[in-house]
DNA sequence: ATGTCGATACTTTATCGA
């Protein structure tokens, strides 16, 4: 089972880019982050001409996250819990039947927290505190679950072009990657790291000062995985090539293989 | 210091968020 996480940036800006992607990698699941859009805005019937099942949470003009799965969803859970002030639409959280039982699977669109010295920042933080906890109720269940998405968290220097370029950004603050962190010693898998051990691989290329064409990335799209998901991880990959065709998103697709046989 | 996108609105240019 072939499940992806992707931020596009913007669904309308984005559909022909993405159909073309799905026909190509025809991933089983795809997570979907900043569509951009309403519920209503969502172009759901062109998925679903591709076969698949369509999930969305959206809201207007910023952040909204989708799941689309080739298998029928059992279950759709939107937003993240911990907090009903808060009305972002940053978390859908969806539970597919396989041969070999459920896989949860959550698209998530972790703030920015950009600039740190204004509200942005500790939201940021609290969220992260919401997703530790979700997680530890997540894990209790002891099922296959994969938390895939746009973290807008640069894990390590290895993950980044320019270290200290990024020590005062949000994405790479200390207290940052405390959480993070925190969130993976719960006992989580980085999927990707599980799977290659080089250093500077990117998931994220700014628009801005030719960061594609200089490979000044950073990886921030993370698959982190229940133990028994991991057990069942067979690959790893970050499709980079799509970050070269007109009218890219400035993320590209990470994606995961996953025994379910 | 600046650069670039996408979405929006008292729109055809500025603002916000990233």
């Amino acid at each position: 089972m072939k499940i992806s996480t992707w931020n596009i940036n913007g669904i309308k800006a984005r559909l022909d880019g993405l159909l073309t992607w799905l026909e190509q990698a025809k991933p089983d699941v795809a997570c979907l982050q900043e569509i951009k859009s309403v519920d209503e805005g969502f172009p759901s019937e062109r998925f679903e001409e591709l076969g698949y099942n369509v999930a969305v949470h959206g809201q207007k003009s910023f952040n909204g996250v989708a799941v689309l799965s080739k298998k029928p969803f059992d279950e759709i859970i939107k937003g993240l819990p911990g907090d009903d002030e808060d009305d972002h639409a940053r978390y859908l959280e969806v539970v597919i039947s396989t041969d070999s039982g459920v896989v949860r699977v959550a698209s998530i669109y972790l703030p920015n927290g950009n600039p740190v010295d204004t509200e942005k920042f500790p939201y940021k933080l609290r969220w992260m505190d919401r997703l530790r906890d979700h997680t530890q109720d997540l894990l209790a269940l002891e099922e296959p679950f994969v938390l895939a998405g746009d973290y807008n968290v640069i894990p390590t220097d290895d993950d980044v072009h320019a270290p200290d370029a990024w020590r005062g950004d949000a994405l790479f603050r200390p207290e940052t990657l405390d959480k993070f962190h925190t969130l993976l010693n719960l006992g989580l898998t980085d999927a990707y790291r599980a799977c290659h051990f080089e250093s500077h691989q990117y998931t994220f290329w700014d628009f801005q000062r030719g960061a594609w064409q200089k490979d000044h990335g950073i990886r921030i799209d993370h698959l982190l995985l229940s133990p028994q998901a991991a057990d069942r991880l067979q690959g790893c990959e970050i499709d980079r090539f799509t970050r070269g065709w007109e009218k890219p998103s400035d993320h590209v697709p990470v994606w995961i293989e996953l025994n379910t046989d």
